[in-house]
DNA sequence: AAACAATAAATCGTGTGCAATTTAATTGCG
DNA sequence: CGCAATTAAATTGCACACGATTTATTGTTT
């Protein structure tokens, strides 16, 4: 039985609006990281940057905005911080001078150990079950999809 | 049948993370609202606070954060530009002088007539089915109620 | 080879988010 | 009444996001 159609005013509503769900989700996600993070000095978009390498290590700059959806307007700043954190190194490829390849530092490596405790603490608070958790990114990644150009 | 459960290692990874599908589809949503936005001279979250005064005029400040989750930090220097574009008036109550109502102007309830087209030309975007929408809302709300402190 | 197009980062300006502090007004309590 | 707690915004400082531009390098074309 299909949900009945909300009126032009219901769906103006901002606990109807899918766009604020999303809003204020990731915001929430992103308060719920932030003192688990903030014992490793870490942001929480610094973060995600140290998910891609500790995933493929040696990635450009532009290849790291490409998997986070980000630019160099965001990243170049940030890669700079987490260099002077020594948890990167950025280099100039020598192959084409144009390249930034970000490289994790030995400490920047070791890091990578302390997060499995924070991604389980995470999805302990969310109190949903894994199969759910799943389903949920599953979905967001169909509808990003979409929303990408 | 429960899914698998993901080995650390995959727990790990950008694509299986919940908090990055959030993120990155939250991104993707201001990004595809910005071009209809930018008609009516106004940004995201600027759009997120005429939503709410849209449903209830004359607001306080801290009200307008709690149903958006924004404190004042946020929300002072955004409703200044607000009042500059002349789309809402900010006044101290006479009853209690620590308190800002914000009130739409003239202009700012005129601009209600807009959203509508933007919130179908949103939905089109997504080329999901209205239960679909409705559905994901839900859960995204869940979540949240989970996360917020 | 010189000129030009294309590409990769970096830079710049504006607008959020948010922790922490400050300012101003009100409340509560002896 | 007087004054300490409380409350509501505003302010400050830092770190994103992102459009737009700039700089540096490489590739291409004649």
């Amino acid at each position: 039985m299909p949900a009945a159609r909300l009126s032009v005013s219901q769906a103006l509503l901002l606990d109807n609006r899918l766009c604020f769900a999303l809003y204020s989700t990731s915001l929430s996600m992103t308060k719920t990281y932030k003192p688990l993070l903030g014992g490793l000095g870490l942001t929480y978009p610094q973060y995600l940057v140290m998910l891609a390498l500790w995933e493929k290590d040696g990635l450009m700059v532009s290849e790291i905005g490409a998997r986070l959806y980000l630019d160099s307007g965001t990243l170049t700043p940030l890669l700079k911080r987490l260099e002077t954190m020594a948890l990167i190194a950025r280099v100039r490829d020598a192959q084409d001078q144009r390249r930034v390849r970000v490289k994790l530092s030995a400490a920047g490596v070791q890091l990578k150990a302390a997060a499995p405790a924070i991604v389980r603490c995470v999805a302990a608070a969310t109190q949903h079950s894994t199969d759910e958790l799943v389903s949920l990114t599953r979905r967001l990644k169909a509808l990003r999809t979409h929303l990408v150009p």
